[in-house]
Formats: structure tokens, C-alpha cells, sequence
DNA sequence: TGAAAATTATTAAATAATTCACAAATAATT
DNA sequence: AATTATTTGTGAATTATTTAATAATTTTCA
């Protein structure tokens, strides 16, 4: 499981995402040929992707779309329960907080944190509870190693104490700058990047 | 220009966020070793991303912030001046709309399309008019390449039309499944799939 | 002004990722 | 039951990307 390269780790979710879709509607079989084309990655590479977990295709069948997804489940997630923590309940960590689908993701967000938490905007019936940003340290869920950061500005400050609490990813929303410590994990979602890199690509390809 | 590779061309973006705050601080000129530790990206993978755009490092010297900022509009960005289209005016998308510093960073909106344009919820400051989904066609500026799609549901279509009238690029909110057209290309901005990669990844590092 | 130090650009080497090609296994068909 | 069709899994080949090594250029400082 250790080596597993980076590209093929970022296509996990595409297919996760695809075979739930598949599940849904009801499909039990799947073909490396047909998530090929659903997905628009080769179907060798598919293949090759997901054999690194190991042997569950069967030659000249396919793959069970409930198996693999019960797979990715076990290899990957730890069984998607994940103990995340939210920095910053604004708008964007309210939506964050509010979205339907949260717990069979890849874990759930136990707790949240804001400098002024009695402002919490989001609905009641999110039951998450809104720590004070102070109160970090102690009320952190114990092996908690993901932090998804909303918050204007202070990522820096933050990011350094999450890393000495032993959180090792960052789903980062903020535009801010700030120096990653050694060890820890960053993905940013960020639309404005997103675009440019559409348009920078697109441009590229015309010329 | 024409045989920048994806890989480095998905890194101009977070270049040019480094240098632009970094111009905004009054520095003058950089060091690929001192953009290295600001992106977290190798000196010499930054040197050869900027090399392939022409040569206007120095030796001895480093790069000029401003000039490198100029030098990406030049050559990636058709000057920023893409004029681009939004579908769906929903909350997210008018949260879109609202974003400030939109005009200098790839371009700009210049129109929005929803089922129901007169339920438009984004504030009158924002002078984007919204049409009705059903005069895309008429509407849609002439040459515009960049779709920003935040509708719900009923992708496939509106993606198909799209492709028809000649749109290259789709930044894509929606979860929902389509299948891209033959020379288009799609960027998903999506938390929860960012959230499992980064689950995933930090899982696999322990294990 | 000249020598030493710094720094980019680029060729070559190393590493990573994708794709091909086909053996092995299963399912479908006669 | 035997034969043919499919379809996966993987070693080998290819392609893409990153990194190392270093030549060339500029700055800095005595």
C-alpha cells in the first residue's frame, strides 16, 4: 500500500466518485473499458491503478462496482472515518459544515473553531460544536489528522500550532501565504487558480 | 510556447499568486532558491518552468517580481483578458460573481446564464447581466472559450451546447456525471473529492 | 579594474508515470 | 465439453517530468 504514486493516489476519488454514481443506479459490474470512458482515463491505467491495491477484476467479467467501493473504503480511508476538525465558521466553513453527504465521505468533522464562535452562523441542526480558536489544544479530537481551513487571514499562526498537534493535512480554502512545516500535507482549493489553469492550459493548446 | 507541459503549466498559477504578493510587499526581484522555499517547489523545476517561456532571468541577479508578472499575462494569459461565462446563479455562483479581485486575474465574467434569471440573488453592484439559459446562443460573447459551470444538475446538455458553440474550457462545480466532448477540457473544483486525495495520501504516507 | 561569489540556463542523467503487448483466466457459445 | 470471445493483470517499452551537474553570465567587493 506504501507505494502507491502519487499520480494514481489523485485518481482515487474520480473513480470513487464514479463508481458511487454506478452504484446508484443500480449497476453491479463495471468494465476497465466502460469506467474508461466515463471517466476519460485509459482504461489500462485504470486497471493498473487499481491492481496496486490488489487482485479483484476478474479477467474476462470485470470488476464488482460494490466490492471495489468497499475496497477503497478499507485501503484507503481507514474505513472514511476520518476525525477532521474545521478552522474558521464564516460563510464558506458554514457551507462546508452544512453539506449532506459529509459522513460517508471520507470521515466527518467533529468539532470547529472561530475566534468569535458565538457568532456561529451555521444551522442548529449541524451538530458540531464551535470551540474558541484558544481552545485548540485542549478540545483537538485525539488523533485527529486532517484541518480543513476557512479563515481570512492568521493561517500561518495556525498552521504552525496544528502541526505541533500532530495534524498532517490541510484542506486549504485560504489565499493566504504561509510556509508549510516539514511533514505536513497541502491541498488547496482555490478558484481563482483553478481558473487561471484552465485558461493558461487553454491558451497553450490554441497556440 | 506550445510544448509547455501540464505539469508546469498547473504551476504558473501558484507562481504568479507568490509573485503578485510578493510585488504587493515592494520586493523588487527574486531568487528561484527564495520562490523555492516560499511554493515548496524545487529552484531548478522553477528555473526550467520559467525558462521554457523565454530567458529573462539573470545570472548573478535572479528574476525582476514585475516583469515576471507582465511575462506570464503575455504569454499565457492573452493579457488576462479572457472573456468568460457563467452558468447558474445560484449561491455559489453568485458568490463567483462577487469575487473582487476578478477582473486582473484571467479575464473576466461578461455575462451569466440561469433557468431563472429573474430570481437573481447576487447584489446589483455586480454589473454582469443574467439571460435566460435559453438565449445561449444569442448571448454568448463571440469567442469566448471559458465556461464556469454552478448549475445543479442537467450538466450534459448545457456542456454539449457549449462544446457546439465553441467553448474550450470548463471550470466545474457541479458533482454531477458528464461526459466531456472530444477537445474540451474540464477542472473540477470540488471539496469533497480534495478532502478524500488528501485523506487518502496522508493515509498511505503512515501506513 | 579584476577576481571571487552568486545565480541562471541548459545538457545530461535519473526518476516517475503511462501505455503497449500479451499471457492467464473467465465467461459465453455451440 | 470444447471452442471462441472477453477481459484482467503485469512485465517491458515508452514517454513525461524532475533533478543533478555544470557552463555561462552578472554582480559584488577588494
Amino acid at each position: 500500500m506504501t507505494n502507491i504514486s502519487k499520480a494514481t493516489l489523485q485518481r482515487y476519488p474520480i473513480y470513487l466518485k464514479a463508481l458511487r454514481k454506478l452504484s446508484a443506479d443500480g449497476t453491479k459490474r463495471v468494465l476497465s473499458s466502460e469506467l474508461s470512458e466515463y471517466v476519460n482515463i485509459k482504461s489500462t491505467t485504470i486497471r493498473r491503478d487499481f491492481s496496486l491495491m490488489g487482485q479483484f477484476g476478474k479477467q474476462g467479467y470485470g470488476y464488482d462496482v460494490d466490492e471495489l467501493i468497499n475496497i477503497f473504503a478499507r485501503e484507503l480511508g481507514e474505513d472514511y472515518d476520518e476525525k477532521m476538525i474545521l478552522i474558521g465558521v464564516g460563510r464558506l466553513g458554514t457551507a462546508i459544515l452544512n453539506y449532506n453527504n459529509w459522513d460517508y465521505v471520507a470521515g466527518e468533522i467533529v468539532c470547529a473553531f472561530d475566534l468569535q464562535p458565538e457568532k456561529r452562523s451555521h444551522e442548529p441542526k449541524v451538530n458540531v460544536p464551535v470551540y474558541h480558536i484558544d481552545q485548540l489544544k485542549e478540545k483537538i479530537p485525539p488523533g485527529c489528522e486532517i484541518a480543513i481551513l476557512c479563515i481570512p487571514s492568521g493561517a500561518q499562526e495556525i498552521v504552525d500550532q496544528l502541526h505541533e498537534l500532530g495534524v498532517k493535512g490541510i484542506v486549504n480554502f485560504t489565499r493566504e501565504h504561509f510556509v508549510l512545516p516539514e511533514g505536513m500535507i497541502k491541498k488547496d482549493v482555490d478558484v481563482v487558480s483553478t481558473i487561471q489553469e484552465l485558461v493558461f492550459e487553454v491558451n497553450s493548446i490554441n497556440k
